[in-house]
DNA sequence: TGAACAATGGCGCAAACGTGGTATTTAACC
DNA sequence: GGTTAAATACCACGTTTGCGCCATTGTTCA
């Protein structure tokens, strides 16, 4: 059973499908994955509109290869929709776009790779292989640009100096709660939740709870 | 003059500090990259602390490779020294760990790539090769890792429905401003605020300003 | 023309908040 | 053994908030 699943699987074409609305480029890219054993490109399309025109009457495609720079609805735009018709399908962005913005929105909305379209034609297909091996492929600048992007995640980590009892009363502020409410769920007086939050406003600078919970989160304490 | 540097460049060799405690494994690496034409590996060290103490009396490397698990400071906390030390530094982890969290503050700290000690030795030197060039090298898991944390940061962006004046108003109270500090910046009445953020509320599904703000960050709204 | 919606303005009141104090106990550190 | 810091607790006062209910104006769209 499990063996014939297995047998199945490596006799099976992967299934690719392309979505460029560069004609040319299109026709050459899909006639190097035919030529490559195992891939096969059954669909190709020139917008995103198209290609959701077919998703029921088709086969599920294993890759998806999409440019951003569309008529229409954007690739970005696209990565979503995709994935909700074939949630197990990996898409790769293939684009000329290497901005941070392109990069950062196609990742968030579930890439699963982002190429340059100045990549040799090989290097596709080998990005191909990778995808399905459960790699990321990436086109050696825009790894660079993904590393980059985390280091503006966490910028420094300010000490303000609270002790644990203040970052447990704040934690019950950010979720919302009214001071007799915090009392309440840590079995302590209303007073002495006045006068850790008292002691929290004076260590981050702020006078309100709405100062407190958004400096939290914009220096990401806590 | 221009030319001068780069024959300068292609001339000087590339200077590596290997961090790991493994003697073995450091010692094997070591001799690997001097027999490596161009590189060369003038320092090695068996801890952060170790490396700490040559920082001014040795050349500045170009890249350190550097492990996590060590003893004393963590290759995590060593990062950020390094940086400080010598901010032109390319800093590759080499690790057995490929946990989220260890990948995630080592991006966040500046690394410059990511390796696990599986790799082949010889894909190691093509990792310092390819950090030199602008790219950062990552193992094909971790890249594939690091692409699936993105896709936590934007979740869906649930529409509220909210008006354009109403996110002016929002952005005010996370700013940390009463109502009547808000109505005087918009030149509008407390009254015309208070109706609004009683909107807001209703539509957030919450009944506090610090609810609310927390709710426009946990969800990255505006 | 009429419905729907956004933005504006208003009133009253109980509840919650921010801030100025003071004070005790306990654990940690020279 | 004295100092310091953290956590606890209390009070009083003025300010701010949340929420009920209502009304007017302008725009958009069927």
């Amino acid at each position: 059973m499990k063996k014939n699943l297995q047998a199945e699987k490596v006799n099976k074409q992967i299934s690719i499908w392309l979505v460029e609305d560069n004609t040319r480029y299109r026709k050459t890219l899909a006639g190097l994955i035919d030529r490559t054993p195992g891939l096969v490109c059954p669909q190709s399309f020139s917008s995103c509109e198209e290609a959701f025109e077919e998703v029921q009457t088709s086969e599920n495609p294993d890759v998806i290869l999409l440019d951003i720079g569309l008529p229409g609805m954007s690739g970005i735009a696209g990565i979503a929709k995709f994935k909700e018709f074939f949630p197990a399908a990996h898409i790769l962005i293939l684009t000329v776009y290497d901005d941070n913005d392109n990069v950062f929105e196609a990742l968030c909305a579930g890439a699963s790779g982002y190429l340059l379209k100045d990549s040799a034609p090989e290097k596709i297909i080998d990005s191909i292989q990778e995808v399905l091996a459960g790699g990321a492929p990436m086109n050696m600048k825009i790894a660079h640009k993904v590393l980059e992007m985390f280091t503006h995640f966490k910028p420094k980590k300010t000490d303000y100096g609270l002790t644990e009892r203040e970052k447990e009363i704040l934690q019950l502020l950010i979720a919302g709660l009214t001071k007799q409410q915090i009392g309440d769920k840590l079995f302590i007086s209303f007073h002495t939740v006045n006068t850790h939050l008292k002691n929290i406003y004076g260590k981050l600078h702020v006078n309100t709870r709405t100062g407190a919970v958004s400096k939290v989160y914009k220096e990401n304490l806590l």
